[in-house]
DNA sequence: GCGACACTTTACCATATGGTTAAATATAAA
DNA sequence: TTTATATTTAACCATATGGTAAAGTGTCGC
């Protein structure tokens, strides 16, 4: 039931269109953090960094796991596949559009 | 001074968050519409979609064309770059991430 | 010129979002 | 048991977002 793939394009986009949350994925990606570690850098309280946190889990992008009174966040690997491929899918055929353009009768701008 | 990829990422994201917008940019991939055929599939206002469309262009991710009372919108083929080479480079890091997890110490869910 | 057409702009509205502070919960430490 | 630490939840607020209807703008066709 591990709710793999959903098409959540909506969320996983949502969720990255937010500064503090892919900062917060970019330091996760280097591995396991605490909240207050994660806080950290950020000039917003601890609060807010809950809620962010909150969100990106919904969305399917990180996992927690609790270690006494700690609470580790992680990243889950294939959470933004759906994302990557629907733009890699958008990228190829824009690449084609690029030769229409250069070749072609579009060149507003 | 073509403007580009400034690093927009939120506003790209943000874009690609609405289902409506991605509709409407894979329309866009097979060619420029105008409003109306844009318009078309879905059932929501015309200025629903003009304000869809302004927004896709605020982001960069599209432009016009004017030709007499039509408006011709067309995809900015570069336009998602940097959101992409954002993932790419994430996406990396996850499979590696993806190894660690089969042979390692977080096996949460 | 005038009405139809294509589209945008202008209010306007409900809900979502991103932040805050203060209180609650849970665990560790003294 | 009391206190400190780590984090979440709750209540609140301002602004952003996605939609609407109605009016405005510009172009075409009669």
């Amino acid at each position: 039931m591990v709710k793999c793939r959903k098409n959540n394009l909506n969320d996983v986009f949502s969720v990255l269109s937010d500064p503090t949350r892919r900062s917060i994925i970019e330091q996760l990606s280097k591995g396991e953090r605490s909240v207050q570690e994660l806080a950290q850098p950020f000039d917003m309280s601890l609060p807010a960094i809950s809620k962010h946190l909150k969100v990106l889990e919904k969305a399917g992008l990180v996992s927690q796991r609790k270690e006494g009174r700690y609470r580790y966040y992680f990243i889950k690997p294939d959470s933004m596949d759906s994302a990557c491929e629907w733009m890699e899918g958008l990228k190829q055929v824009w690449t084609k559009l690029e030769g229409m353009f250069s070749g072609g009768k579009n060149k507003s701008q």
